[in-house]
DNA sequence: CCTTGTTGTCGAAGCGCTTCGACAAATTCT
DNA sequence: AGAATTTGTCGAAGCGCTTCGACAACAAGG
C-alpha cells in the first residue's frame, strides 16, 4: 500500500506538503504542486479512508435510508437511490444504504460511531418515530417527504398537495364534475406515509373549491383491489367521469378494467396519474400524469445536506412544483353521463372518504 | 464524543482491556468484563468507525454495484440491494452503493482507499470489462450472475438455465409441443447480459431435448413490444400453445392481450414466467412461474464474501437450483390447435432467433 | 534600512483505536 | 517446593492522515 509518507518521500518533499496540495487548504508553488502530482500519479497513490476520517472528523459518506415495505413502489425507491448516489458521488460522498428495519438504532449507530457525516430518509411519515432522533443527532439530516411537524428538520419533495389539485383542475378545466382518486393501499395511509396524505388532502381541497363531486379509495396494488376500488368509487359518486390515480401499481389494471368492461378512455371516462412520467408513457393508453421528478428530489436532497454540511444546517421545507403532463388518457367530459347514472345533479358535493 | 479512554477510566481499567472486551480476542475475567460493559452503557460509548477501520484494516463495509440501467427490472434489483443490506447487517457489516456508471473507476477507488473491505457485483455481463479489474484487485469480491470466464472468481445466481429448462419440461409433460419464448429487451442480449443469455439458452436445449418447436424474441417492456413479440412468435411456430416469459414488465401487457383477442388461459395458451414470486401472484391470472429467490441469492453472496474474508476468497460457482411453482396459467395443450393454425405438423424444430 | 507582511514549506502533535509484547498473579506439573 | 504454564491486565507502538504553529525567504511599506 502507497502511504503518504511514500510521495512526500518520492516528491522530495514533506507530508504535510503533499497532505496540501491534496486539499488545496495552503497556498503551494506551481512547481512543488507538479512535483508532488507527478508522484501521486506514479506510485498510484490513494488516500486511506479511515486515516482521513479519523484526523479529519469526517466521513464523506451519506446515509441513506430506505423503507423495506413491500408496499412501497420499488422502482419510484430504486430511481430516488440511484440519484442520491449520483448527485452525492457529484459532491466526492459516498452513500451507505440503511433499510427502515434497522429503525432509529441504524440512526443511533452510523451517526454515533461517525460512519456517515449526514443523513438522508426517505419515505418519512406524519408522526415518524425517526424525526426526533434525527433533531437530536449531532449530524444534519434531509428528509424526503414532510412530517406533520417540520420544525427544525430539513425536507424535500414533490409539493403533492398541489400535483392533486392539479389533477382536480386539469379535469374541471375540461368540464369534469364527478371525480374519483385512487389512492396507495390502506396501510400507507393508517401508517400516515407523509405523500400519500399530502396528495390526498390537495385532491380533497381542490375538489371542494371547485365545487365537483368527490370520492377517494385506498387501493390494494391487484386487479382485484383496482376493481374493487373502481367499483367504490362509482358507488360513491354515481356519474364519475375523472379519475386521479396516485398508485403505480393500479394503473395499468384500472385501463384493463375499464376497456374490458367497454368504456372509452378518455371519451367515457378520463384518467389523470401522479407517477413518474416513465411509467405514464408505457401503457397501451398513454397517460397524462403530473411528474414525480425522483431524480431532481434526490439532487436537492443531497444539495440541502452538502450545504448543512458546511454551512450549518438550515431547516428548509422544500417543496417542487408538479408538472402535468397532458396525453391521450384525459378528454373533455361527455355531454350525457357515460353510464346508466343520473345525470341530473351533476355537482352533488360527495361526502369524503 | 465518548472515547475508549472515557470508558477505561471509567471502569478503571487500561485502554486494551476495554478493546478486548469489545473484540473478544483474549480472555477477560467476569468481573472486568461487567465493569467494562457497564461504563459502556453508562457512557453509552460507541467505537469511531475510523479510527477502527484505521487501526484494524478493516472498514466493515461491503461495496454494492448496482447497475443503473432503465432497460432493468428495478423492482428486482431494489429487493437484491435490500437483502444484500439485511444479510450484511447480519455480519456486522454496512453496504456502500456504487452506480454502474462509475463503472471500474469505482471500484478502484472504495478498493484502493479502503473505503471497503469487498465488492459484491450485480448484472455481470458475460464479457465484463469489471471481472479483470475485480481479480487484480486486493479484495475479494462476488459476482451475481455468471461471466463467461468465471476462474478466480466467486459468483451466485439462479441457475437460470436449469429455470428455462424446467419451463419447457413443465409444458412438454403438459403436451405442449410448441414453445415461444419472451426475453428481455434486444439491449439486454445484446450487452450479453449473464442471466439473461443463461435462461434463452436453458430454453433452447431444453426444447432440443424434447424435440418440440421453439422460437423465441426480445420484448421492450411496453404494450406495443409486447404485442409485436407474441406476433413474431407465431408468425415463427404457428401452432403455438405455450409461452415462456422472462420479462417481469410483458407479464401484465401479456396476459391482457391474449384476453383482449378472446384466447382462453390456459384453455388456448399456457403462460409461464420467469421472476420473482410476488410479482407472478398480483396478476389477473395468478401465472405459473419459477421463482427468482432475490433475498437467498442476496444472503448467499454475503455469506461468499464473509467467508472470503475471513478463511481466504474461493473461487466458487453457486447455481442455486430453480422452483417451479405451478399455478393457473398453465394446463394441458388443447387437443387441436387453438387457432387457424395448421395442426398438421406439431414437432417442426424451429429455427432459433 | 529596518519593520511588517506574505508565501511556501516543514515538523510534530494528535485523531481513537487495535494489537503486540511484557509481566504479575494464579494455577498446574514434577 | 520450585519450575513451568496459564490467565488477566497493562503500556506503548503504531495505523495514515490533517492541521497547527513555526519559520525561513522574500516582498513591500515607512
Amino acid at each position: 500500500m502507497v502511504t503518504i509518507a511514500d510521495v512526500a518521500r518520492h516528491a522530495g518533499v514533506s507530508i504535510s506538503t503533499v497532505s496540501y496540495v491534496l486539499s488545496g487548504k495552503r497556498s503551494i508553488s506551481a512547481d512543488t504542486e507538479r512535483k508532488v502530482r507527478d508522484s501521486i500519479h506514479d506510485l498510484g497513490y490513494q488516500p486511506n479512508a479511515g486515516a482521513r476520517a479519523l484526523a479529519s472528523s469526517k466521513s464523506n459518506v451519506l446515509a441513506l435510508v430506505v423503507p423495506l415495505r413491500s408496499d412501497m413502489n420499488l422502482p419510484v425507491l430504486m430511481q430516488f437511490a440511484t440519484g442520491v448516489v449520483t448527485a452525492a458521488r457529484a459532491h466526492e460522498h459516498d452513500v451507505l444504504l440503511l433499510t427502515q428495519d434497522e429503525g432509529v438504532a441504524g440512526l443511533r449507530r452510523v451517526a454515533g460511531t461517525a460512519l456517515t457525516d449526514a443523513i438522508i430518509v426517505m419515505d418519512v411519515e406524519q408522526r415518524d418515530p425517526r424525526i426526533d432522533v434525527l433533531r437530536r443527532l449531532h449530524q444534519p439530516s434531509v428528509l424526503i417527504g414532510v412530517p406533520e411537524e417540520p420544525s427544525g428538520l430539513a425536507c424535500v419533495d414533490l409539493d403533492f398537495a398541489a400535483a392533486g389539485g392539479e389533477c382536480v383542475d386539469h379535469l374541471c378545466d375540461l368540464g369534469h364534475r364527478s371525480l374519483g382518486f385512487i389512492g396507495a393501499p390502506t396501510p400507507v395511509y393508517e401508517r400516515g406515509t407523509s405523500f400519500a396524505r399530502r396528495t390526498l388532502a390537495g385532491f380533497q381541497s381542490a375538489a371542494e373549491r371547485r365545487g365537483v363531486a368527490a370520492a377517494s379509495v385506498a387501493c390494494d396494488p391487484s386487479y382485484a383491489g383496482v376493481r374493487d376500488a373502481l367499483a367504490e368509487l362509482r358507488a360513491k359518486t354515481p356519474d364519475l367521469t375523472g379519475v386521479i390515480v396516485h398508485n403505480e401499481d393500479a394503473l395499468a389494471p384500472l385501463l384493463d378494467i375499464v376497456q374490458a368492461e367497454g368504456s372509452a378512455i378518455p371519451d367515457d371516462l378520463s384518467i389523470v396519474a401522479i407517477c413518474p412520467d416513465q411509467h405514464a408513457q408505457n401503457l397501451p393508453v398513454p397517460v397524462s400524469a403530473v411528474t414525480i421528478p425522483t431524480e431532481e428530489i434526490a439532487r436537492n436532497a443531497v444539495e440541502m445536506v452538502m450545504h448543512a454540511l458546511d454551512s450549518g444546517m438550515d431547516a428548509e421545507v422544500r417543496l417542487l412544483s408538479p408538472e402535468l403532463h397532458i396525453r391521450a388518457s384525459s378528454g373533455p367530459a361527455p355531454v350525457s353521463a357515460p353510464r346508466e347514472a343520473n345525470a341530473a345533479s351533476p355537482d352533488t358535493d360527495q361526502a369524503r372518504p
